[in-house]
DNA sequence: AATGATCGTCACATACATGTCACAAAAGGC
DNA sequence: GCCTTTTGTGACATGTATGTGACGATCATT
């Protein structure tokens, strides 16, 4: 699974690199310009798999690039959300019948910004990220939604998905149970950090099969790691 | 690989304590101050890798801590999260716009800061996250956490690979009792000088290989040291 | 309303790691 | 060589981390 690319447009260099660094902390590529005529350019060389967009920019103004985006089919579909300033109801609204999938009223705070454009790429990417992970004997299936053991299909409830899948997309690390909890759970939810080990033992559960090792390795005062038997 | 520092600037004295503490069991070295002046200065001496800064502090005020730190060189990309009172959305605004990289509303629970932080720390740093060190014929893998010689793999207690890592960090250097101490059990332990002894002895067993020399070295009076056997 | 699946939490059992001590061994100083 | 200082080592009580079964709450389905 390839990183997501990201097309910035803002003319203020302050808050553009701002989220620039932000959004490439997030493990994002960031291609970013304070220009709409250029804007045009990199959409349709680069192929981002979102725009960000401000109203206000230089050259070509923001719904004008929204509307060119949207007509030239290479960069019809791609989602673009708006950046506007407050009380531009106007403008929010002329936006989105332009085509724009999203806005946000400056000012805002990036982690409000980053939750929607991933969000958005959550529900964009699905058909992108349709491959199978394969670690050790075990073969993940994420739009299937299933999960074989040498052949043998395993029942593993939500939750026991969803850690097993995080621990194949990062074989063989260690893990604490805070960063289990931000990974599976979501950074904002408020759970007991032993409930990391209960669902640890579901899932080992759910994996076993007679003559395999567990592959789910316990490191004490450290966490727990897949192993990629 | 080091410690991550981090800078707590907080004029309430008991949250101060209660945050420092926290840090500190989630492994972070934590410089503290009330003082808006002294927490520039600390920043520019101690090149902390993340700042939690507090609006209404003594000195400078937090926005203006904020601003100068953005405009120094050594301090203008280090991340910073700030800490507002709820309802001061005016100030937190202007704080994202001065560079701050994200904010939180008093009150707040400890976990939920850890959470933010951490996220951040673990982006910010992959490096920090991510290398294996090689000294002589031992590999440590701080990810995966396990520790290899010549291929073998090792089993270390936690301490014991704590120690081992700080000797691989610094390789060939002597040091004294106290100064392992504090590297590798935390600047605030109150431990018995000889019990660095004993987990010499229990790393120096952990590491033990047929037909290989002791790489731990013992400085009589001194300390002790790993060689880069 | 009833069922079943799943979830988060707890209590208890177990396994392991820790820090300290007492004594043995070694290393210097003279 | 003798004495003092420093380090090595095994044992032990204690503390801490993890494994595990059970329970009630919640939610979707029927």
């Amino acid at each position: 699974m390839k990183q997501p690319r990201l097309l910035l447009v803002e003319d203020d260099p302050a808050l553009a690199e701002l989220l620039e660094f932000r959004f490439q902390a997030e493990g994002y590529t960031v291609l970013s310009t304070p220009d709409g005529d250029e804007a045009l350019l990199l959409a349709a060389e680069e192929a981002p798999d979102l725009v960000l967009l401000d109203w206000m920019i230089e050259g070509t103004s923001g719904i004008e690039v929204c509307r060119r985006l949207r007509r030239d089919k290479a960069t019809a579909h791609v989602p673009i959300i708006m950046l506007t300033a407050r009380g531009a109801e106007d403008d929010m609204i002329r936006g989105l019948e332009t085509g724009a999938d999203d806005y946000i009223t400056k000012p805002f705070s990036p982690r409000e910004l980053i939750a929607r454009v991933s969000a958005i790429m959550r529900r964009i990417r699905p058909a992108l990220a349709g491959e199978q992970i394969t670690v050790g004997d075990l073969t993940l299936d994420a739009t299937a939604h299933k999960v074989t053991r040498k052949g043998t299909i395993l029942a593993l409830g939500p939750t026991e998905f969803r850690l097993l899948k995080f621990f194949m997309e990062h074989p063989g690390r260690v893990f604490s149970r805070g960063q289990l909890l931000d990974a599976v759970w979501g950074t904002d939810s408020d759970i007991e950090l032993r409930t990391v080990d209960v669902h640890i033992r579901r899932l080992r559960k759910g994996i076993e099969l007679e003559g395999a090792v567990d592959p789910v390795r316990t490191v004490r005062s450290a966490g727990y790691a897949l192993e990629a038997v």
